[in-house]
RNA sequence: GCGCCCGUAGCUCAACCGGAUAGAGCAUCCGCCUUCUAAGCGGACGGUUGCAGGUUCGAGUCCUGCCGGGCGCGCCA
């Protein structure tokens, strides 16, 4: 089944084909003039230059041979050479029709189904999540999700920072300020068990022990050579396993997914794959392996690297920094490690890599070794990066105090809004307390993520407060209003017996609403091509927006007559149904009232 | 210095291979609840798309230069 779009397009390109024209320029899109038309193609500009033709005159060529369509009204020649389409109400009802029969809405999936893995590019071990964490996770869902709904077979892998300098210079700090651990660490590091139980004083490490520790550590690891070393020791000792810095890495890692699993769940955000850096960390000495006989590594100044800069090269890119000369993996090392270990178990097709745009040179470099090593086919790793979130002052957010707003804060500050709002309009009362705060927080992770992921994934944006937690006008808490309405509305229908029968369309309302219904899997199309699930936000804002207006102009349980009821609870019920299609592709989900 | 990204209404953001009159929300102002949830609907106001050239029948979109901002550039991740 396709859409409107779709089935006019076929039309078009086969009359332009008839006029012995190039049939792929007879493309039909949403018109760009809704008083004038529905649909419009622009084909025959194109068309005539090509062919030195006047291409008003190529335009009514194509025309003259669309006029017997019956789906069509009205057809065209405007401006220099647009042919307008207009559809008729019949046509419009009968694909409003369909869309309200598909389970999917009138959304295609794709013809030939890959094996997608989706890296969430994940938070590092140690440090709580910040707002800045929200993108990734938010658009990484997304993605994931409409890959699915097009019929890919989608694997979400969180990939933890949990591996690096920076596990060595917090088990440093944590040594330093606890004088017990220390020793501890000493002398398991000497000859203990790496599997073994953890010591009590290693329990008594708590997520905000790291939190406070990391910056310091960091810091001071960035002026005093001496203390960057016994990091750099640190880190290969804790990665040849030896058991003091192991036993002491896995509390770090046991208590900050505790704080982690808590803020993903939170959104609605999951993972098939928990795996973090540390999980390649077995195919690392035999890739290193592989890679000199392969012939691609080479000794530089103590370290040892794979050149992967061309001559085509507009900048020069650093080469891929394989083992340091301390003997540490380094990031790229397990990056590399981990393109590996997916080509053996999962052998995907194609892996997107939902991180930071500041990390596209990284990125680049990591696949270039990975596709000269052969580890994944040349084009298969691609990087969807996404821009930073930013304070009012364009620097990266800070609270007023200066330091980062923490995730679980920023949830918990718009989940006691919502539950305010929620009170005001008298659901305290009519909810039980458990589906009073379930609401309340569904309502708050709808406003977070539509305010998110309306914006392209590629533009870098100005986080604002009021913004994320304002509950009017283009927000989540408005999209689920409208699917709140609906469900009241088919309530009540239910209980006074009326039920959905076939579409009629005649309001304007109902025309556009139609239309709106008709554009959805032009939507997901362009979501999952662009990997941007701002084009499904957009869709399900106007969605919303077109059943508002249809609400607010055509009465529903007091149509005229039974077959305009009948109608428009059709129309109401397809609505409902591609308003929390369209939501759940983003992360999101609808309340039953509000 | 080299490279990448960005500059659109007072603010925050959209804009489908280059198409018609560049769209939303917020803010401001004016209307609409005795009828299905007013977290709503209707209307008004708001633009030389940073600047200057170029390509094109047609440019926010492509090319060149300039101005302004962000980011990255081998042993952090």
């Amino acid at each position: 089944m396709s859409d409107l779009k779709g089935d006019l397009s076929e039309a078009v390109a086969a009359a332009f084909a008839a006029a012995g024209l190039p049939a792929d320029l007879g493309r039909v899109t949403a018109s760009d003039r809704p008083d004038l038309a529905d649909f419009q193609c622009n084909g025959a500009l194109p068309a005539a230059k090509r062919a030195g033709l006047n291409p008003r005159d190529v335009a009514a060529g194509v025309a003259g041979r669309l006029a017997g369509d019956a789906r069509l009204t009205s057809v065209e020649v405007a401006g220099p050479g647009f042919i307008n389409l207009k559809v008729s109400d019949a046509a419009l009802a009968a694909r409003a029709a369909e869309v309200a029969a598909d389970p999917r809405a009138g959304a295609q999936g794709v013809s030939r189904p890959r094996r997608i893995i989706i890296d969430y590019g994940g938070p590092n071990v140690a440090k709580p999540m910040h707002v800045g964490h929200l993108r990734s996770s938010i658009i990484g869902e997304s993605l994931k999700r409409i890959y699915r709904f097009r019929g890919d077979t989608v694997t979400g892998d969180a990939h933890f920072g949990d591996w690096g300098y920076q596990m060595g210079l917090l088990i440093g700090a944590v040594c330093d300020e606890d004088a017990a651990i220390a020793g501890l660490v000493e002398t398991l590091n000497a000859g203990g068990d790496p599997d073994g139980a953890l010591p009590a004083a290693f329990e008594q490490v708590s997520l905000a022990d790291l939190d406070r520790l990391y910056p310091l550590a960091a810091a001071q690891g960035n002026q005093d050579t001496a203390y960057r070393d016994r990091a750099r020791k640190l880190t290969a000792d804790l990665q040849a396993r030896r058991a003091g810095c192991y036993l002491l890495w896995r509390r770090f890692r046991a208590v900050t997914q505790v704080a982690l699993q808590r803020d993903f769940h939170a959104l609605g955000v999951d993972f098939d794959l928990w795996n973090g850096e540390s999980d390649a960390d077995a195919l690392i000495e035999p890739m290193v392996a592989d890679l000199a006989a392969k012939g691609l590594l080479e000794d530089d100044q103590g370290a040892r690297i794979v050149r992967v800069a061309r001559e085509s090269d507009k900048k020069k890119l650093p080469p891929l920094l394989v083992v340091s000369s301390e003997g540490s993996a380094m990031y790229g090392t397990t990056d590399l490690a981990t393109v590996l270990d997916r080509k053996q178990t999962l052998a995907p097709d194609h892996v997107i890599y939902c991180v930071d745009q500041r990390q596209a040179d990284h990125f680049e470099v990591v696949f270039r070794a990975a596709y000269l090593a052969g580890y994944a086919v040349e084009g298969s790793l691609e990087h969807a990066g996404f821009g930073t979130m930013n304070g009012a002052d364009g620097k990266p957010f800070k609270t007023r105090e200066g330091g980062v707003l923490k995730l679980n804060d920023l949830i918990e500050m718009t989940r006691a809004k919502a539950a305010e709002r929620l009170r005001e309009a008298g659901l305290g009362a009519e909810l039980d307390p458990a589906a009073f705060d379930d609401t309340a927080h569904k309502v708050a992770i709808a406003a977070l993520k539509f305010a998110d992921l309306q914006n392209f994934r590629g533009t870098s944006y100005v986080f604002d407060l009021d913004r994320f937690s304002s509950f009017e006008g283009k927000t989540g808490p408005y999209l689920l209003y409208q699917a709140v309405r609906v469900k009241s509305l088919l309530r009540k229908a239910a209980e006074a017996g009326d039920k959905a029968g076939a579409i009629a369309i005649g309001e304007p309302a109902e025309r556009d609403l139609a239309l709106t219904l008709d554009a959805f899997d032009q939507a997901v199309a362009e979501a999952y091509d662009k990997k941007a699930p701002n084009a499904v936000a957009e869709h399900a804002y106007r969605l919303a927006q077109a059943f508002s207006k249809f609400y607010a102009a055509c009465p529903i349980l007091a149509a005229p007559t039974p077959a305009a009821k009948a109608s428009r609870l059709a129309l109401a019920t397809a609505a409902l149904k591609q308003l929390e299609l369209a939501l759940g592709l983003l992360g999101i989900e609808t309340p039953e009232r509000m």
